[in-house]
DNA sequence: TAGATTGTTAATCGATTAACAATC
DNA sequence: TAGATTGTTAATCGATTAACAATC
């Protein structure tokens, strides 16, 4: 039933999986049994037809005339998105974001669980957050190795980013989620994927009124 | 020289103006007077023609045979961004997120400051986040007027992040960057970014390698 | 001058949306 | 049965890339 014939799908359809999974997991906590993509895409502010699309890549996971089972549906995305099993994550840098995020609930859902943290200094190494020590950089490739931690997430200054992002791949992670402000490059088996706040945050200004102008 | 005339400009565009403008800032800081197109695109991992692309659609910043100067794009970019001006932006949630945000110095830079942190905790309030006294709910909408706030960023908890929009939206504000794990609805004339950490994440999980199957 | 690089048009590529037969 | 809704093909739309004349 399900399409094993992986066609490479487009960053865009896999980013969107995540948010549907969280609409369905959201429902599902309602009570909802079955949804349809008309519903889905008014909810979320997108084309009915691209959701159906997005998951047709996959399986046919919907009913003619009935919709999609929630349960089901949450199910089979999570199974694409690998979500099924536990996946270990490593946070370097525990400053004010990166513990911010350790302890941020929504980031410990759904089987990503931050099962190590790495900080350069001297001085936080031994401190806890959130019941995690917080382990020297020197114990970063061997702990990758014993706890079998597949993503690690970058919270250290840009300048430290880069440095970083080549430890984690020589440990051998597979992916990277890097918060710092500034591009890193890895070797192209390793994804990344920029968390850009501050990028984000000035693309906003561009949006605003200029009220100092004379628009006509 | 600039065109003003402006057609409007797809949001792709904007959101790689700031990356170009980080990269332009390193680049002065570390004495660069100009740059290439090429140069830019092999740093950022972009196409040349479409970094000429999205600066043409502003005006005429570069010069044939040379390249861009670095301070002048700089400032001219800025000016597209409207990040010349200070834009005074309130923080709603002062939790752990909140509150690295508020810290956050990448986040507090180029023009665009937190002036304004408000919590729903009446435990909360009164206390200071880096200079910035947190204020009740109840002030937010009075506030926003004294301090001209324009922006506000949502760092509560999914289910009340749709009523903290409903409030900052009637208190005036202009654009939200919303950092709770949940869409969030507002009238068009209200700019509204998510920073969708979790799903960011999840999407992230989906490019694993997947030794449990045998892909032939 | 020769080489480099822009700004811009044309070509290509890819993603979104519309439409509809199939069917619950 | 009639109405609803999927999965999928075709049409559209938009964004990226290539190419090149202009020119520093």
């Amino acid at each position: 039933m399900a399409k094993e014939r992986e066609q490479t799908i487009s960053d865009a359809v896999i980013k969107r999986l995540p948010i549907y999974l969280r609409y369905l997991t959201y429902l599902d906590r309602m009570g909802v049994r079955t949804v349809s993509s008309h519903q889905m895409g008014k909810e979320l502010g997108q084309n009915p037809a691209q959701i159906r699309k997005d998951l047709a890549y996959f399986g046919e996971f919907g009913r003619k005339g009935i919709g999609y089972e929630v349960r089901y549906l949450i199910k089979k995305i999570r199974q694409i998105l690998h979500l099924d099993q536990l996946i270990p994550v490593a946070l370097v840098g525990a400053g004010h974001l990166g513990t911010a995020l350790a302890r941020y609930n929504a980031f410990q859902q759904d089987n990503m669980r931050i099962v190590a943290i790495f900080d350069h200094s001297p001085l936080k190494a031994g401190r806890e957050v959130d019941g995690i020590r917080i382990q020297p950089m020197e114990e970063l490739k061997q702990t990758v190795k014993d706890k079998d931690i597949r993503v690690g997430i970058i919270t250290v200054p840009d300048y430290a980013a880069q440095e970083v992002a080549d430890q984690l791949v020589d440990a051998g992670i597979e992916a990277i989620m890097n918060f710092a402000p500034t591009i890193i490059h890895v070797p192209p088996n390793v994804r990344v994927h920029h968390a850009d706040l501050t990028t984000e945050l000035h693309s906003l200004a561009y949006y605003l009124r200029h009220p100092e102008y004379i628009v006509m």
